[in-house]
Parts: C-alpha cells; structure tokens; sequence
DNA sequence: GGAGCGACTTAGTAGACTGCTT
DNA sequence: AAGCAGTCTACTAAGTCGCTCC
C-alpha cells in the first residue's frame, strides 16, 4: 500500500486508487465523528457557529447592475425535457434514467438538430444538440456559405457604386440603408438585432445609438461601443465626406439614447438582396484578403528565385574565439542592433494583433481552400498550418484544385 | 409590418496539453 | 523538474436571420 500523502509531485497520476492507503482520513473522519456524539447540544450549536462565523464572508456577494436572471442556478436537464429528432424507422433512442421518458420523438428531415429543450432559467431560449463541425452535413453548409460569398465578387462593384450613388439620395430611408451597408462593408460591423431586452447596452450596426458616433472634423468618424460579448469597438475611420455628412445629418436633432439609424432595422437591410446578409460581406472580404496576399506571396517568391547567388546566411556562433578585430566588433554590434529592431517590430506586431482574435477568422471567416491550394503549391503539409479540429472540419476542402482562386 | 419563434453560426473562455528554457 | 508561453479543445453564450402569425 502506497500512503497517497508520500505522493508528490504534480505530474504524478494515481491510476490505481486500491493501491492507496485512505485509513487515516477514515480513522480521522470517525474519530470526528465520536466527538461529535459525545459534545453536549450548547457544544454542537457553538462549534455550528463558529463554522458559520468562518464561513460568512464567503457567503454573501454584493452584485452591481443585476439582470434579471443574474445568478440563478439551472437546474438539471432531464429527459422529460427533452426532444429527440431521429429518423421514421430509427429505434428511439433508451431512456439513461429510470422512470423518465423524453418529452418528445420527433421525425423532421427539414433541420439539422439532434436534440433540443428549453432552457429552464430562460424558457423562450432553446437549446440544441447539433451534428459536430467535422460531419458532412456541416461541412457541406461551410461550403455553401464560401460559394456564396465567392458570387459577392461578381456582384460587389455594383453594390458599391450603388450604395455610394445613394449617400447622398434624397430619400433619408435610402440613404440609412446606403451608409449602414457602407459601414457593414468597409469595418465589417455586425448587422445588429433589435433585443427585446430593453436595458442592453450592447449594440450593432442597426442598433448604434447617437453617443455610439462622434464626428471628427473634417472627416473623421470615432465609433466607441459594445458589441457582441460587451467587447469594446474603439475605433476612428476616415470616411467619404457624403457619409460623414450624411452621419451628421442622421444625429442632427437627436439626443443620447436615440438610434442613430431610426429609419432601418436588419431586416430591412437583409431584405435588400435575397441573402445578401452582413455576414456575407465579413466572409466575402476575409476571404479575398487573404486569396490577394497568398497571390502576393507567389509573386514575391519568383522574385526571390530569380536573385540568384546570395550567400548562404552565417549564424553568428562561430567555432574559434579569437581576440576580436574593432570591424568584427562592429559588424556584431549592428547584428545586434537589427536582431533588436527586428523584436520590436515583432513586439508591435503583436500588440496591434492583440485585439484581433485570429482563431475566429480562420474558423469562420477564411475560406480553407485558399490555404489548402497554397499549401499544395509550397509543398507545406496542410498539418502545419490546420490543428486537428480544423483539418476535421475542413475535410471538404481538402482535395481542392492548387489553382484554386476565390 | 412587426413581434416572436426556431434554427443556425459566431465567438470568447477555461483548463488541458505541448514543447521549450532554465 | 519547474516554469512558462503558446496552442488546442470543449463548452455554451451571444449573436444572426428567415419564417410565421396576428
């Protein structure tokens, strides 16, 4: 027997528990136990009361700004709960508790989910257990969502040159639509929902309100807001001068609070084009980025091969030490100083990317086939540059054509 | 035509894992 | 072996958006 207190060490796992020796908890916990027997009941109730005076400033919280459903505890999901979606002849799923049965069988081949039930704190919001990323039922939606956005290149001229004739039309419903497509487009804004929930400070496109837009003379504007996940949008643009104007208009006359868009809702905007959402635009525009660079890449890299002759680069340890000469001192001095500058810029790099969450575009936004056909045409595994989740999810891209272009 | 519903995508977070340095 | 920084993964909340119904 092993005495588990001897074992240290963080890395150590305990993969056989009868092979550790527990008695001294159990003698302690009976031992206790006895005590407790033999106190008197003033004796009980003191000891409950020194635990409780231990306990009590753990036990209370003081909360700012609470929300209605602000600290409730959910109860457990059971089966009663839940409805099932499974195929005509499939066998219904058992039942893992007893004396439970689901809320429901269901046989609906028009949607995707597997499962569902109400979220007990919050009853109008359901909850779903969906297919993983990974399943070919996704995979064919990702797919679908990068053809989609890839028929926006043909299209997106036009919808520029439109939107942009209409800063300045005469109808102000035309021209709310033209500058919130325009901000859509150009900072990748979400669309953003009318919440029923009334006392959200958090806002999108549709939803920003006067104080959300500050004009910068002569044609700057300073968005400051929370978006989605109450992260901060801090940012100033530099507009067209029909937009800046047109943003000035849409305040004039309006008090903090007021929608900046008062004409529109995304529904509205949604409606413009049959599902020509704002997401389209975020895809769209990642997408062809990301294809124009690895383009750019290629061309850079002929030019690399046609400047034939550099010499190998020398790493600076070398073998013998010698009394070095002032020119040798100098040269490693100005190795220094690049090494230096090259870490700082590295260190800006990251600094201005600290904000970006990278790992949501590739997931969402990049179309995988732009860094598979990219991969195919370096000869770099497709392992270095997807993790395995990825390379699950995108199994639908992987044969793609190395000539690929979105 | 607008509110609410239902189904789906997008997104951040915690904690585990990994691999490098000391 | 510890310390660490970066990455991966599961989880699920927070969005979007089309549809239905009044």
């Amino acid at each position: 027997m092993t005495d588990w207190r001897q074992i240290l060490g963080r890395n150590h796992v305990i993969k056989k528990f009868e092979l550790c020796d527990f008695t001294p908890i159990y003698e302690w916990h009976m031992k206790e136990k006895e005590k407790k027997k033999n106190m008197s009941t003033e004796e009980k109730k003191a000891l409950k009361e020194e635990k409780l005076k231990q306990e009590e400033k753990y036990m209370w919280a003081i909360v700012d700004g609470v929300k209605e459903r602000m600290g409730k505890l959910k109860r457990r999901i059971l089966p009663s709960d839940i409805t099932i979606n499974i195929g005509k002849n499939a066998p219904v799923p058992e039942c893992p508790i007893l004396g439970e049965s689901w809320k429901e069988v269901k046989h609906d081949n028009t949607v995707t989910w597997l499962a569902f039930w109400n979220d007990p704190i919050n009853s109008k919001e359901f909850k779903y257990v969906f297919l993983a990323a990974s399943s070919s039922l996704k995979g064919q939606s990702d797919r679908e969502k990068y053809e989609k956005a890839r028929l926006l290149k043909d299209y997106i001229h036009g919808i520029r040159a439109q939107y942009t004739k209409n800063f300045t039309n005469k109808d102000i419903t035309m021209r709310q639509i033209a500058v919130a497509t325009y901000l859509i487009d150009k900072l990748a804004l979400r669309s953003g929902n009318e919440k029923d929930d009334d006392e959200a400070d958090m806002v999108g496109c549709c939803t920003l309100k006067i104080e959300n837009v500050a004009l910068l003379p002569p044609n700057k504007i300073q968005f400051d807001f929370l978006g989605k996940d109450s992260i901060r949008y801090f940012n100033t643009v530099e507009v067209e001068l029909p937009v800046y104007k047109a943003i000035g208009q849409f305040r004039s006359g309006k008090k903090d609070g007021q929608d900046l868009f008062d004409k529109l809702d995304t529904s509205k905007l949604n409606s413009l084009m049959p599902s020509l959402t704002a997401k389209v635009f975020c895809t769209y525009n990642a997408s062809i980025t990301l294809d124009e660079m690895t383009q750019r890449e290629e061309m850079n890299v002929d030019l690399g091969r046609a400047k034939k002759g550099k010499p190998p680069l020398k790493d600076a340890e070398g073998k013998k030490k010698k009394n070095l000469s002032p020119e040798v001192l100098e040269r490693k001095l100005l190795q220094i100083d690049a090494k230096m500058e090259k870490l700082e810029r590295e260190k800006i790099t990251k600094e201005d990317l600290k904000t970006v969450a990278l790992g949501t575009s590739k997931i969402n936004y990049l179309d995988p086939r732009i860094s598979v056909a990219w991969c195919k045409h370096h000869e770099v595994l497709k392992e270095k540059i997807f993790n395995k989740s990825l390379l699950a999810k995108f199994t639908w891209a992987m044969d793609v054509d190395p000539d690929f272009r979105f």
